[in-house]
DNA sequence: CGGGCGGCCTGGAGGC
DNA sequence: TGCCTCCAGGCCGCCC
């Protein structure tokens, strides 16, 4: 579900809703999610105020007093909303976080790939959750030269090479193949003969298809929403994910599905080349 | 050391 | 209706 702008929305829209509330109580109903959520979680997280949010990666930041912050991914399937406190718990609501103000913060997240974690503010970056990770793709440093420099030496197709955590972070499946298709790149194209030009055709269209998604709300597939429930519409400007067997939009060909690293990637094999 | 692949989970969709 | 297979937005660890 959650790449980059899923989560950016979801900041956005959490940040009203939860900075200057305070954390009163937590519930843990299931704590194996992709890492194990500690015992004495609750306890830590418990008491303080919530000072602000921000994003790493696909990692959601929310920073608390005391110099903690709570590290949220989604994962997968994981959802996390605002609801007033006595709303009813709705399935795999492993995380339920009882704030100020009568509200309740929720992580619902099926299939548990999921996270949630409370590191010391200070020592985020030398987290090994954040240590390896790559530019953000929305940073003024990301260029074609960036890109260009970082896959020097490298090997392998260029779709792997966007979706690399290490590299660039933020970027997933659909908008690793939906950049590649707005700048006419093949996805199984070698990354180590991209010509400069085209690492900064790449570059600029991973920025404007991340820009463009997070200003329709983001992607919503099956079930991403923001923090108040509310879906996404970018799904609707998708040109060739999960597309296979329609025309594109660009020069009508027929969009092809092929499988990468073990996930799919959708193009048109007339116009990205 | 870089890259490829299976595994982790549950649920939804589609075929029969 | 039910059962089966396939597939899914991410990431990690193991293997070569």
């Amino acid at each position: 579900m959650p790449e980059l702008p899923e989560v950016e929305v979801l900041r956005r829209s959490l940040e009203p809703l939860l900075r200057g509330r305070t954390i009163r109580r937590v519930e843990v109903r299931e704590r194996r999610l992709r890492e194990r959520v500690p015992r004495g979680f609750e306890a830590a997280a418990a008491g303080r105020r919530i000072e602000g949010l921000r994003r790493r990666a696909k990692y959601l930041l929310i920073d608390l007093s005391g110099g903690a912050t709570l590290v949220i991914h989604l994962g997968m399937s994981g959802r996390l909303t605002v609801v007033g406190e006595q709303v009813e718990r709705e399935p795999h609501e492993h995380l339920a976080f009882y704030l100020s103000g009568r509200t309740r913060l929720r992580l619902r997240d099926p299939r548990r790939f999921g996270l949630a974690l409370l590191v010391p503010t200070a020592l985020l970056e030398r987290d090994r959750h954040f240590a390896a990770l790559g530019v953000e793709p929305l940073a003024d440093e990301f260029s074609g030269e960036l890109l260009a420099r970082v896959a020097h030496r490298r090997r392998g197709p260029v779709k792997n090479f966007l979706m690399d955590q290490r590299i660039v972070v933020g970027v997933g499946n659909i908008y690793a193949t939906e950049a590649l298709h707005r700048c006419e790149i093949r996805p199984t194209r070698s990354v180590a003969r991209l010509s400069r030009e085209r690492f900064e055709r790449l570059a600029a269209a991973v920025r404007e298809v991340l820009e463009q998604a997070i200003g329709e709300g983001g992607t919503t597939l099956n079930d991403f929403t923001d923090g108040r429930g509310e879906a996404g519409y970018f799904q609707v400007e998708l040109a060739v994910y999960g597309r296979p067997g329609e025309p594109c939009p660009r020069c009508g060909g027929t969009i092809r599905r092929i499988v990468q690293a073990g996930r799919s990637s959708f193009y048109c094999p007339d116009c990205q080349r």
